[in-house]
DNA sequence: CTGAAAGCGCTAACAA
DNA sequence: TTGTTAGCGCTTTCAG
């Protein structure tokens, strides 16, 4: 005997007993399915809604094997990174009436390991994995042969899986051209920790623009340090030690596009008249603060997310991916930069 | 005839047929309940383990009538505030192996409903509705009587319903006697848009702390306009035009400290040696950022989410909570405000 | 065009 | 202690 709920409800059996058909024919006529008479098709449905019927997804799902359900496991924390990206998958899926359960596996393989287990047990049809993306990840145990992964903002070691990313060493290129479109001749690139894969695709990004500009690579120097408004402060000091400062300047990211430009103001040195600032990420609560408001390069994360969520639809419906697919960045001019001839 | 998965997984019937026992043996021996022989017992177990059988949630829910499975309805898109309340929230609801869906309504009442609709297909055992908070909203319409819903870091007029917001009085009485009790005197509050609760609450807490001080309240100015950097920078200018510029000012939110501590810099006016600055929010990227770093209030919203979590347990276990209950804000000192003698 | 019944995987009541 | 079976709510095949 089940343990029903305290208030139950309705179920198909009571549509077709009011219904005066048999639950074969209430499922058809709910279901679009199958030949039946118009008129016995409406008096279903008209009961089915007078008395709140809602079919039951769980019975539905044991009985398809398919549970319209993916789950995401960031090792993020809901980070900022994971916000738009979920935004966007959850868009694309909700679309589908597919449902998003999120774990949250702070980098805890434990933790981890027992999230995959309850997605598993709630037979969910694929799995999403985000994560900060210092490093490659190892891959996520599953298991369930034949159980679509998808690794977005991430990558991992195994060729067999599919991982989605943006193409950081694009972005910083088109930063770059950016800046080498308005006129500056004598670039530096400002960035984050050398360990970040981010930060070497950016920098070659910065080179490649450089190089194809027939500029001397050398004469465009390259300061890593971290990811802070107080050493793109430290950094622009250094840069201005020199004889011949810069007249644009490629950042790593936008909390050290915020802290060259305020160091600059400090400095009396006109921003974007004397030199041109360009950041990335696209971070709103930096990037519409500087002053003056920061140009900038966005990952798209939230379009990153809504082609996770297409390839995961894919990837259930049978489709072979694998791989590392590299979606492109964009531009978003404000007013750090200077006049643009562009757009 | 149903239509499996291409790789389905084992079921109970495999593990009792290979251990050679009867379904219902197996069933029980697996679940810790009734009697068994401990060899039984021990027997299907490794066998279950061997052929990696996991008891599929979704027949079982469908059995017990409850799916271990609550969503989340935002209608701030995932932002910032929901981020750490999410994490609260799966924390503590995946301790007790509870999923969550997460669903994103952008003030969208079609799209709500949409998302209610597939949560009452899956059956989910209670619904957690986060918002921004600039007013109340409308009650979520469900029409399962029974079903457990919780607000959380938003309200609905609703008076049976159960909402758990932080306490922003309690926040800004602590943060201005912060700065009462390292001796300012001369008190100001810049703070953000009227039509938010907060801001009417902030300044109440503001106020309360003030005349408990027996100061006079005309003379602790509340300045209020937009929640930016640029504001908080206007403001103060309006404030040093007087003839007696406040020591210590208590901000709506980071943001406006940060404008505020930018502009006290600029003006030569040092930070926390003449004027005491505090904030509200602790939203790392600006109370780290700012010079000093911030001193600050903390809504803890993660601990907020936590608690969420608990309630929504004991609601979905039969136990009636109405009203609004609010949670304490705390102080996270640094810098921006000058020794401290508490802590 | 409609009804009857099997079966998805699991649990709990009852029988042995 | 173990086996048998009904039933959770739905879909689908096969008869009628």
């Amino acid at each position: 005997m089940s343990t029903r709920r305290a208030s139950s409800r309705p179920t198909i059996r009571d549509v077709a007993r009011l219904a005066e058909v048999s639950v074969g024919t209430a499922s058809k006529a709910l279901t679009d399915a199958g030949k039946l008479r118009p008129e016995t098709r409406a008096r279903v449905r008209a009961i089915a809604k007078q008395i709140g019927f809602r079919p039951n997804d769980l019975a539905h799902s044991l009985h398809r094997g398919q549970s319209q359900t993916v789950g995401v496991i960031s090792t993020d924390a809901f980070g900022r990174f994971t916000m738009p990206i979920m935004e966007g998958l959850e868009a694309c899926l909700s679309e589908q009436r597919i449902s998003v359960i999120m774990c949250n596996a702070t980098d805890d393989p434990e933790r981890e390991a027992r999230h995959v287990e309850t997605l598993l047990g709630k037979r969910v049809d694929g799995i999403v994995v985000t994560a900060r993306r210092a490093d490659q990840r190892r891959p996520l145990v599953v298991d369930t042969p034949g159980l679509p992964v998808l690794y977005v903002f991430s990558r991992t070691e195994d060729n067999a899986a599919f991982c989605l990313v943006p193409d950081d060493e694009q972005g910083a290129r088109l930063a770059t051209e950016h800046l080498l479109g308005l006129g500056r001749r004598r670039l530096a690139h400002i960035t984050g920790p050398e360990r970040f894969e981010a930060v070497r695709l950016r920098r070659a990004g910065f080179a490649a623009a450089v190089q194809a500009a027939g500029l001397d690579p050398d004469a465009a120097p390259v300061l890593t340090g971290v990811w802070s408004e107080a050493w793109g402060r430290d950094a622009l000091d250094q840069l201005f030690a020199a004889s011949t400062p810069p007249d644009g300047i490629v950042c790593g990211n936008d909390q050290i596009a915020r802290g060259v430009i305020d160091r600059l103001r400090e400095r009396g040195v006109a921003v974007p008249g004397a030199v041109s600032v360009i950041g990335f990420d696209n971070w709103e609560i930096i990037a519409e603060a500087t002053r003056p408001r920061l140009t900038t390069i966005d990952m798209n994360l939230t379009q990153l997310g809504h082609e996770a969520g297409r390839c995961l639809i894919e990837l259930i419906g049978g489709a072979a991916m694998t791989g590392l697919r590299r979606m492109p960045c964009s531009l978003v001019v404000r007013e750090s930069c200077g006049a643009t001839r562009a757009n």
